[in-house]
DNA sequence: CGCAGTGTTGACCCAAGTCAAGTTGCGTGG
DNA sequence: CCACGCAACTTGACTTGGGTCAACACTGCG
């Protein structure tokens, strides 16, 4: 702590339009926090007293179900806010955040929440544009899931990934962070086995590359065929 | 036009905390505007020139997808706004909402969101308290959708619809508007011969009576046992 | 009266889940 | 540094929920 400067959020599409002083006056006001990998940032149910920004790392936003079953909602990569619950009129976080792989957070009380939408216009602005593509991304989601095949969506899901945190190799295009088949099974709504049926049978077409927690993804081209359901698998 | 006044909208959860003159003047801006049942309020894609407040009737939000299959988002009942693509930096309709039954509403031009946001921070954080409710509903529905069986998110379909508009006669509770197997199919993420199925099976068990477009909750709570997987079907 | 929209039901089939038995590869402690 | 153990992954065999296809029945409107 001390030494948090205005570089640290300057640029971010969250902050955009707010003046360097007043980018001062918020990063004074928050804590900075690493988390070790498979730790919580926030937990389900749990008091939301603060907010958070991603710095660095990988954060995994899954939400338990009564009977045992866990469904993963989003990743969240570094720039994008998280457990802003309390500008959503909660007061307690409906979902469980994950660190990925270590990660390096801003934290700050969520009582700051309504001061800062009142002084910062264009920060409520943005955060809420955030919030209405999260919308989006639940509905076409749910959209998904109701009118796609297992390997639909597990391909969009890669494609997403890719998209987000993708990065390129000689091989293709690599997920930058640990990623298990019952992950990508928690995010498409099935199960390992399918999962990993279906990785073998694309990395014998040579359509990705993959290997414990590693995914590639060679030919993004006719993998979003499959997505789109536009290929019939050989 | 030109009769409307405040005790339209007064006690209206969004217009919590409002004064009686700031009604006024809220209200003074609105267009009142019926639609016939089967029409639109608005079009997905389309330019989002206004946002509309329910006063009478309900309206059946739907996306489509490019391959033709229809989503149902949600209903809305009186009370609810709808169509506020432009406070979450949306300038096109996320979706379609077509008038279930002939609906009253009020409707403004979205220019004015930002002017209501700022002069009534009450009214901003309602909404935004709704939207983020809504947010958690799409997450429930991705959860359903991936861990529960056909019975079951039909079976909370149904506990849903009669939570927000169910009407007590002496049979059950009666969903109050016309809803086809179609539509239901379309809310859960099935076919209407599912849905059909279900429905008789139901009615075989006295759970339910139902008919064209018509359908009755007669034990909720039984209904409640299979929406959480807790009844083995007979 | 007829037809179009809605609903019911049966027969069949297949995508993907479950169950079961391995194999592979990484991290840790002896 | 090796080997032990466990977590991650693979693969086969089998089962089944629920989708598809097809035929028919009901009902209210024009």
């Amino acid at each position: 702590m001390g030494s948090l400067d205005r570089s640290l959020i300057a640029g971010l599409s969250v902050f955009e339009g707010i003046a360097a002083t007043d980018l001062d006056r918020i990063v004074g006001q928050a804590r900075s926090q690493r988390i070790a990998k498979d730790h919580p940032v926030f937990q389900q149910e749990q008091e939301a007293h603060s907010f958070f920004l991603l710095l660095d790392g990988h954060v995994r936003v899954v939400k338990s179900t009564p009977d045992g079953h866990e469904v993963t909602v989003r990743y969240i990569s570094p720039g994008e806010l998280m457990g802003i619950a309390h500008a959503l009129g909660r007061t307690t976080y409906p979902a469980n955040a994950i660190a990925a792989v270590d990660c390096v957070v801003l934290a700050w009380p969520s009582r700051l929440w309504p001061a800062f939408a009142a002084d910062f216009p264009s920060f409520s602005a943005n955060t809420y544009k955030a919030v209405g593509s999260r919308l989006q991304d639940a509905h076409t989601r749910v959209i998904e899931m109701s009118t796609e095949q297992v390997d639909q969506r597990v391909a969009h899901a890669l494609l997403k990934l890719i998209k987000q945190t993708g990065k390129k190799t000689e091989e293709g295009i690599l997920i930058d962070f640990p990623i298990s088949r019952q992950d990508i099974a928690e995010m498409t709504g099935t199960t390992l086995h399918t999962v990993s049926r279906l990785l073998s049978a694309w990395e014998d077409q040579g359509l990705v590359k993959s290997g414990r927690q590693r995914v590639t993804v060679v030919e993004p081209h006719r993998l979003l065929l499959i997505a789109e359901g536009r290929e019939e698998k050989g």
